[in-house]
DNA sequence: TGTATTTTATTTGTCGACAAGATTTTCTGA
DNA sequence: TCAGAAAATCTTGTCGACAAATAAAATACA
């Protein structure tokens, strides 16, 4: 477990705040430390074999990201999962999802198109795979790469933080049930990079629209059981 | 200048950050701190009467929100204003309170009707009197309930961040000119509340997207000669 | 035995100090 | 005079320590 310090503090100036925040980014991304549980700076620090003032500025850094939260003078948590307004979360993935394909539709240039479709094959390998984590990783690593070649720096980085946020959220869907992993959407996947390619907006934002739907409707039946006010904008 | 941190180092446990935060961020958004120019961290914690570990704290949340920028073991300098991607701005601005506003006419409930009418009060007075700093904020406040009312928070914030860099494009604006300020959004705000309250999705959407469209081409008018691509969501 | 109050312990926010990088200045040699 | 190296200065990142705020434990009291 404490693999990432070793005995000898011999690290490069500055890293030390990019190791720790990184290191809990992934942790609580990926559920290693429990939505809700709290956090120990002390306990990080000897864990990270450094002082707290780094510690303290990767947590500040995690709070405004909203993955963690911080009460004043008390405890900091891991910020829970807000089950309750899960349907606003999927309003605006959905969005995000047709805003950005639009966009990369309309702003492409030769080396977007030429990343989207590795990060396609490599989504596609983990599907293969039926690696589940692999594949959450793979499939925002394809849909951010879209948004890049959206060229919207705004959308890009509210829709990196909507589908970090989502990885959480998936991790739960993939942790509860064993699925056979969903080949169809490597097909969609295709079918929005030919969309880009050939610079048809409408059916670009279409096929985002329902790729996102989908994996929504897929996640939502079995995680909330309640209603999702369905929102057409 | 100095007002804000007396001799007596009398503050309580905790304001410290939030002070310089505060400040800081005011600053910037109102232009008194220049964009691109250097932050001290040391002058700072002269300034505000404190040591240096909560200034870095409000610089580190502050960079954390794209407001400063802060370079590696070197200078940190206050966020420049990207004139050359501007129109991907003014894209995300106009998306946001469409989106918002429609959202605001599905769900919102008599309170929110009343905060919202009680700022658009506000605005139009801040119009009647001619102060163009009281339209900004007033005006960002208007618009900040809708969303609330809109009740998806993951569009409250995106739009709060959009609204804040905002500030500093409009401060730029109104430095310039001095122009007769327009009477004409307030009967706009009016109309965008009639269509809230009366729950008319398409109305509200249209009318936001009218609303934003013309602000967004007024500022464009003087800011940036340059053309903007015009984008259909 | 249960509740209120004091004491103790834990944890957070702030401080001053120091050292690693980077920047500026000074010095050297052509 | 000017380019390059060395020294001095400045700024940032990290550390250990301390004090305020809170939480936990212990005690007193009914």
């Amino acid at each position: 477990m404490e693999l990432e310090a070793a005995t000898g503090s011999d690290r490069k100036r500055g890293s030390g705040v990019k190791l720790a925040y990184d290191v809990l980014r992934d942790e609580i991304l990926d559920l290693v430390l429990q939505p809700g549980s709290a956090i120990d700076e002390v306990q990080l620090a000897e864990r990270f074999n450094m002082s707290r003032t780094p510690i303290r500025e990767a947590l500040v850094r995690l709070a405004a990201e909203g993955l963690i939260q911080t009460l004043p003078n008390r405890s900091t948590l891991v910020a829970p999962i807000d089950f309750l307004n899960m349907h606003t979360y999927f309003d605006a993935l959905v969005l995000m999802y047709r805003v950005t394909t639009k966009l990369a539709a309309q702003h492409h240039r030769s080396p977007d198109l030429a990343l989207i479709k590795e990060k396609q094959i490599q989504f596609a390998d983990a599907v293969k795979a039926q690696d589940a984590l692999a594949m959450i990783a793979t499939n925002a690593e394809f849909h951010l790469a879209i948004a890049e070649a959206g060229r919207n720096t705004h959308f890009v980085s509210f829709f990196k933080r909507l589908l970090d946020e989502g990885r959480r959220i998936l991790r739960l869907y993939y942790q509860s049930y064993e699925d056979r992993l969903p080949h169809r959407f490597v097909q969609e996947h295709e079918d929005m990079i030919s969309a880009i390619e050939n610079r048809n907006l409408e059916l670009a934002e279409e096929l985002a629209r329902d790729h996102a739907e989908q994996i929504v409707a897929q996640v939502q039946k079995l995680l909330v059981p309640g209603e999702r006010l369905k929102i057409e904008i």
